[in-house]
DNA sequence: CGGGGCATTGAGTTGAGTCAACAACCGTGG
DNA sequence: CCACGGTTGTTGACTCAACTCAATGCCCCG
């Protein structure tokens, strides 16, 4: 099997036998996690950054209140905390949304790679750049758009993303996160994201069966949540 | 005077006279910006990305029906795109907000030290990583706090940052953004912030005179907004 | 077969938006 | 030095998208 990481990097260009060793000797230290269990908790002070290898996992902080906000979702071959190499203190955590599996690479290892190997360094800069992209366009759609857009552009950009990793069978893909988390993620209340998933389904935009959703109608969902993929840098290509 | 970016860069540790050489060569190329203009056009591929030396600009996107997002402020010793190095397309604009003085800095010459110096380019890192520590911050505020606490938690921040730039003499600053461009940064309409304004001066809490902001009881403003200055990660040392 | 998450529904509430004036301020040119 | 026009700030009246609370239904798993 391809080495999740590889595939996540060569999407931006190549690399060389050496930078692909020095990648999976970083990231043999595998660990599992459950579904609702934290990779990350919040405030931890790692040593390591983690790889996500298989599942879905969201970053997450709390308010004093309980509120919750996620502000990033991450896939398969996402870093979750990558900065947390440089930042060391999370201010926020990551937890699992589906069961996953995760890679601990360790900061020491990232420092010597900063040192020895200047693209796999902007390949790493890259990742958590793509990330502030995603971060910038989440924080722009719950500041203006209507709940329906808000959830249509995040069904939309999962669509794409998954896709990238290979996890989308014709218009269909598994999304674990429930309606709760969805609101978490939206600024939205449970039951308002209830609601408005409901309306997607009845215009025949998506159909949901449990966790499993489909898209029916790619070109009406893209054009509602005004989704244009550039932002995802999916196949920005890194120079040597 | 000291620059702009080696200030803001040795916050997280000290130089060396040769790497600070590095850093006054590549940001000679000085440029002036009235307020309301654009550092950066939505879209532009750039072959360089732009130092703010002073002013105050925010980084914006906008919808085809006009509404706009403020995705990120940025103030003295920022560096308003750094992003545009690795991503090169930018998907948003930056506008000054004041009248703004900034360095190009060309990404050849980025490219060039991320071979050669691996401090420093640890160093950029870490900036765009704090762009998106803050980044996901007004996410969450903007996802699950009221009006109130949202326009409070931006003056604690920006009370911070300008401060840690020592551009803030007891407990006042100058915030050049106007009502609307508040609203636009946090998902609030004009007339709302408007009135939170309103609430804030007559509770007591801050003063406004034109575009210069008094806080005068931090504490309460910081308790309300759940202000936390670690996610700046002002301080946040680099390991060599 | 029973319990715990999730999803769904209905009814009532509200924070924030919209629209439309109007006032205050500011730089500019006559 | 003042008149003017544009931008920004302020106010009031009304509306509405989304929230809250509280049931109820559903389904999966042990």
């Amino acid at each position: 099997m391809v080495h999740p990481l590889i595939a996540a990097i060569e999407k931006h260009g190549p690399l060389t036998e050496d930078e692909k060793a020095v990648l999976r000797d970083i990231s043999d230290d595998v660990v599992t996690f459950a579904a609702k269990t934290d990779l990350v908790r919040p405030g931890d002070e790692c040593a390591y950054s983690t790889l996500l290898l298989d599942g879905v996992a969201a970053r997450y902080s709390t308010f004093a209140d309980g509120q919750r906000q996620i502000s990033a979702l991450h896939v398969t071959g996402d870093f979750v905390d990558l900065h947390s190499f440089l930042l060391k203190k999370m201010d926020d955590g990551v937890m699992a949304l589906s069961p996953c599996r995760a890679a601990r690479v360790a900061h020491k290892d990232l420092l010597e790679i900063s040192g020895r190997y200047p693209y796999l360094t902007r390949a790493f800069w890259l990742m958590t750049l793509i990330d502030g992209a995603i971060s910038r366009h989440l924080t722009a759609a719950i500041g203006r758009r209507s709940a329906r857009q808000r959830v249509a552009h995040i069904l939309c950009e999962m669509h794409c993303r998954l896709g990238n990793m290979g996890l989308v069978r014709n218009g269909g893909f598994d999304f674990p996160a429930t309606q709760e988390e969805l609101g978490d993620m939206l600024g939205l209340s449970t039951v308002h994201v209830n609601r408005t998933l409901q309306e997607l389904r009845s215009d025949g935009l998506i159909a949901t069966s449990g966790r499993h959703i489909e898209i029916h109608d790619w070109d009406r969902l893209a054009e509602e949540a005004e989704f244009d993929a550039t932002y995802l840098h999916s196949y920005q290509q890194l120079e040597r």
